[in-house]
RNA sequence: GGAGGGGUUCCCGAGUGGCCAAAGGGAACAGACUGUAAAUCUGUCGGCGAUGCCUUCGGAGGUUCAAAUCCUCCCCCCUCCA
C-alpha cells in the first residue's frame, strides 16, 4: 500500500510537516494520528472538509485516526487566527453541537469496531486542577516563546486575554493525554494549527521524553481567492438540514474552472490518474468534470441517492450539461420527474399570488422588496418565460403538469406542486414546526 | 481606579444640526456577454401590495420646528498609566 504522507502530499494536503524522513517511515506501520475540530457550531461545513478528508485517507491507509472534539478547549476560545475574541460556549452547547459533528464524520470515517475513536477533550480538561496542572505541565512553557509566536504578536497588538494565552497550552496538554491514554504519536491541523501542535510535541518530549510527530495542512483558498465554502447565504454546511444536498451539489458544481483538478484530489477518493486527466482539461470540457466533482463530493457528504438525485436535478434544469456529462458520470441516467422544492395547496392558487409575493415565499428573495427588484431587473422567470410586469399574479394557469418552475436569475431554481388541501395544511405546519425547532 | 480614543446600514469606512435611507470601497444580487466558469461593462443593494409610508447610525432619556450629528446617564471595545 501506498504511504500515507505520498497520498496526502500527492493530492495537494500538506503545508508543513515536522519532517518528512521521519514522518514517511512512521507511516510505514499502522500508528495513531488525530485531528482537533472545533464544536462551534452544531454542524460541520466545506470548510472542515480538508481535516474530515484527511482523516479518512487516514483510516484508508490502515491508520487509526482520532477526531477530537474541542468540547473543552471551546470552554476557552482559540485565538490563532484571528484577531478577535471568540463568542464563549456553554457546556450545552459544546456537548450539543458534538452530537452533531459526530454523525457527520461518521459519513466519512468508519467508528466501528474501533477502527476509529472520536473523543472531547472536555472529559480530560474540565477537571484539571489549576494548582497541580500549573506544577505538572505549566512549568514546561516559556511565556517568553509563547509571546513570540505569530498568532500571540497578532492578538498583542488587539488585546489578548488570559483565557485565551492558555489555549495553546491546553491544546498542547490534548496531545500528551492522547499520546499517554491511546499512543497517538501524529497530529494533524490547519496551519494555524503549528504552533499547537508543535507545542504538543516539546510537551512530550519533555514529559514523556517521547517522540511524537505534526504535519499540517494549506489554507485552502479558491481561486478568485475566497475562503472555501462561503456563499451569499453563508457557510455551506454538511448538514442537511442547512445545506439541502442539491445546494451542497451546486456549491461544487459552480467551482472555479481553475479548481476543478485541485477540488477533485482534495475532496473526492478519484484516482490520481483521473484527476491528471482533468488537469489537462479546459474550457467547456470542464463542465462535465465539475459534474463529477460535484457528484462525488455530495455522494460523501450526503450518499448516492441524494448525489444521483441532486444530478438529475441539475441536468434536467441545465439543458447544455445533460449533453456533456454523457459518458463521464457513472449515473443510470432515468428521465424521472425529480422531487419538487415544495408544495401548495391548489385552493390557494386559485386565489392568485402576486409574483414578488411568491417569490420571497420560496425563499428565492430575502424580502418581497427584493423580489420587486429582482422582477424588476429582469431577474424573475416563471417556467422558464421572464416576468416582465411587476403586478404579475400567479394563479392555476400557470401550472405545468401540476408544477410551477419558478427562477430567479439563471442559476437558482424552485420547484412548486400543488397538493390537495389537506394534505398541503399538513406539510405547511410540519414545516413550520420543524423551522421553530431548528433555531433552538 | 486615572487619562485618552472609539462603537455608523452584511463588512471596511466617510459623515459632526436640515440637501441623510446616510459618501466611497468590498461582498452580494440582477442584466449584457458566456460554458451553471472567469474577466469586463451596466444597474440594484433597510422594510412595506410602494410616485408614498415606516424603521435604522451601541442603549435609555433630553434640547430643537428638525438629531447619526448637540446635552445627560448607562453599556461595550481599544491604547497608555496603576
Amino acid at each position: 500500500m501506498d504511504n500515507l504522507l505520498d497520498t496526502l502530499k500527492q493530492r495537494g494536503f500538506v503545508e508543513q510537516t515536522t519532517g518528512d524522513k521521519a514522518i514517511h517511515e512512521l507511516f510505514g506501520k499502522p500508528i495513531t494520528g488525530y485531528i482537533g475540530f472545533d464544536p462551534t457550531a452544531s454542524s460541520l461545513h466545506v470548510g472542515s472538509l480538508i481535516p474530515i478528508m484527511a482523516l479518512a485517507h487516514m483510516q484508508r491507509h490502515g491508520h487509526r485516526p482520532v477526531a477530537v472534539v474541542g468540547g473543552g478547549t471551546a470552554l476557552v476560545g482559540d485565538p490563532s487566527g484571528k484577531t478577535e475574541m471568540r463568542k464563549m460556549l456553554t457546556l450545552d452547547e459544546v456537548n450539543e453541537n458534538a452530537k452533531g459533528i459526530k454523525k457527520q464524520l461518521a459519513r466519512f470515517v468508519s467508528f466501528e469496531q474501533g477502527r476509529a475513536l472520536l473523543v472531547n477533550n472536555a472529559d480530560w480538561l474540565t477537571g484539571l486542577h489549576y494548582i497541580s496542572f500549573l506544577r505538572d505541565i505549566g512549568r514546561h512553557f516559556s511565556v517568553n516563546r509563547m509571546l513570540a509566536t505569530e498568532s500571540c504578536r497578532l492578538r498583542l497588538e488587539k488585546g489578548l486575554n488570559f483565557i485565551e494565552f492558555n489555549y495553546s497550552v491546553l491544546q498542547a496538554y490534548d496531545f500528551l493525554h492522547l499520546y499517554k491514554t491511546e499512543r497517538c504519536c501524529m497530529q494533524m491541523g490547519g496551519s494555524d494549527q503549528w504552533g499547537n501542535i508543535v507545542a504538543g510535541i516539546e510537551l512530550i518530549r519533555r514529559v514523556e521524553q517521547g517522540a511524537a510527530y505534526g504535519v499540517t495542512f494549506p489554507l485552502i483558498t479558491t481561486s478568485s481567492g475566497e475562503k472555501m465554502g462561503k456563499t451569499a447565504k453563508g457557510a455551506v454546511w454538511l448538514d442537511p438540514e442547512r445545506t439541502s444536498p442539491r445546494e451542497y451539489f451546486q456549491y461544487w458544481i459552480n467551482t472555479d474552472d481553475r479548481d476543478v483538478a485541485r477540488f477533485m484530489a482534495l475532496f473526492t477518493f478519484l484516482p490520481m490518474e483521473k484527476v491528471r486527466e482533468v488537469d489537462n482539461l479546459e474550457g467547456v470540457d470542464l463542465n462535465a468534470a465539475k459534474a463529477e466533482l460535484a457528484f462525488e463530493a455530495t455522494k460523501l457528504a450526503h450518499g448516492e441517492d441524494e448525489a444521483r438525485d441532486a444530478l438529475e436535478d441539475a441536468t434536467s434544469k441545465f439543458a447544455n450539461l445533460s449533453a456533456s456529462i454523457r459518458g463521464r458520470v457513472d449515473v443510470r441516467a432515468k428521465l424521472s420527474v425529480t422531487k419538487p422544492d415544495s408544495f401548495m395547496s391548489r385552493a390557494r392558487l386559485a386565489e392568485g399570488i402576486p409574483a414578488f409575493k411568491l417569490f420571497h415565499e420560496v425563499g428565492l428573495s430575502d424580502s418581497s422588496s427584493a423580489a420587486r427588484r429582482l422582477i424588476q431587473q429582469g431577474g424573475g422567470y416563471v417556467n422558464d418565460r421572464r416576468i416582465d410586469n411587476i403586478d404579475t399574479v400567479i394563479t392555476c394557469n400557470d401550472l405545468n403538469n401540476k408544477e410551477i418552475l419558478l427562477r430567479a436569475g439563471k442559476k437558482r431554481y424552485h420547484r412548486i406542486r400543488v397538493k390537495s388541501e389537506r394534505k398541503a395544511e399538513a406539510e405547511n405546519s410540519l414545516a413550520k414546526t420543524k423551522k421553530v425547532v431548528d433555531k433552538f
